[in-house]
DNA sequence: CCGGACGCCTGTCGGC
DNA sequence: TGCCGACAGGCGTCCG
């Protein structure tokens, strides 16, 4: 499900009710997520939330207090999980995995279908975390541009669909925005990387910072079952250009958006006005 | 190093 | 109605 909007979404959701609040429980129903829930996460226990942060498609929750060691919270949604603010009396559903209840009374709770997140405790330093060492800039932060874009693209020859979709060159952008942005820039998804001008690279990344900006307006894309966790939808599904829409007319032009699979993963694009 | 394929897991949908 | 394959918003690992 959440690429950096919907997780961005989701940070903003939790973080009024998680900031400064002590740890009270944490409840695991079902610790064979993709990476095993370990015991660990109860050093969290009893312990206050300093700071709620983002990093790529991560949530850092970080522990305050001398009570325990530095560190704190790694949650991450995969393809389908989703964090709800709830009483901790209500009735787990099916995939509630873990729940985290803290000393106002709220509970925070993880839904999983398909296992594929990351609910665990992470220790300091971060920047040395095996899953965050290898990590590419923030697609919203000054350090992403076609400038850079264009330097990380030079001599490739992979398709530019999976190339702003790897993580080492910039974090985020997904199997939707990755399509919506090259749609937005102009850019046919399967042209090589390194055969893409400086212009159009700064067209591209201004594409990825315009359409994720806009979904984290839009509180992310509801397509399924992304909920934030007020268990409202996100409203970004009524602003996709061609995603989930094969065979209808585009937007931008007389054209008819087709589906194509590359990297595995379906692929939107406009063949008249993607080149 | 690079690029591509695979697997992890459950649920849903369309065709027969 | 049941069965079966395709597909789903991610990503680490393995192979050539």
């Amino acid at each position: 499900m959440p690429e950096l909007p919907e997780v961005e979404t989701t940070l903003r959701g939790i973080s009024p009710a998680l900031s400064g609040q002590r740890v009270e429980q944490i409840i695991v129903r079902n610790p064979a997520l993709r990476v095993p829930v370990s015991e660990r996460i109860t050093l969290a226990r009893g312990r206050t939330i300093r700071s709620l942060r983002r990093r790529a498609k991560y949530l850092l929750i970080e522990m305050g207090g001398d009570t325990g060691p530095p560190g704190g919270l790694m949650i991450h949604l995969g393809m389908s999980g989703s964090l709800r603010l709830c009483p901790p009396e209500l009735e787990a559903r099916k995939h509630d995995h873990v729940d985290l209840i803290l000393a106002s009374g709220t509970c925070l709770r993880f839904n999983d279908p398909r296992r594929f997140g990351i609910f665990n405790w992470w220790d300091d330093p971060l920047d040395e975390h095996p899953l965050l060492r290898n990590l590419g800039p923030e697609p919203l932060e000054a350090v992403f541009s076609g400038d850079y874009l264009y330097r990380a693209s030079r001599g490739l020859r992979v398709a530019v669909k999976n190339h702003i979709m790897n993580s080492r060159v910039v974090v985020g952008v997904g199997n939707i925005y990755a399509s919506e942005a090259l749609h937005r820039a102009g850019i046919h998804p399967t042209r090589a990387a390194g055969r893409i001008s400086a212009d159009r690279c700064g067209r591209l990344a201004s594409a990825i910072r315009d359409v994720l900006e806009r979904a984290i307006e839009r509180g992310g894309t509801t397509l399924r079952d992304f909920t934030r966790p007020d268990a409202q939808p996100g409203y970004f599904a009524q602003d996709l250009l061609v995603y989930d829409r094969g065979g209808q007319r585009c937007y931008r032009c007389p054209g008819t958006v087709r589906r194509k699979v590359i990297g595995q993963r379906s692929t939107y694009y406009c063949p008249q006005c993607q080149h």
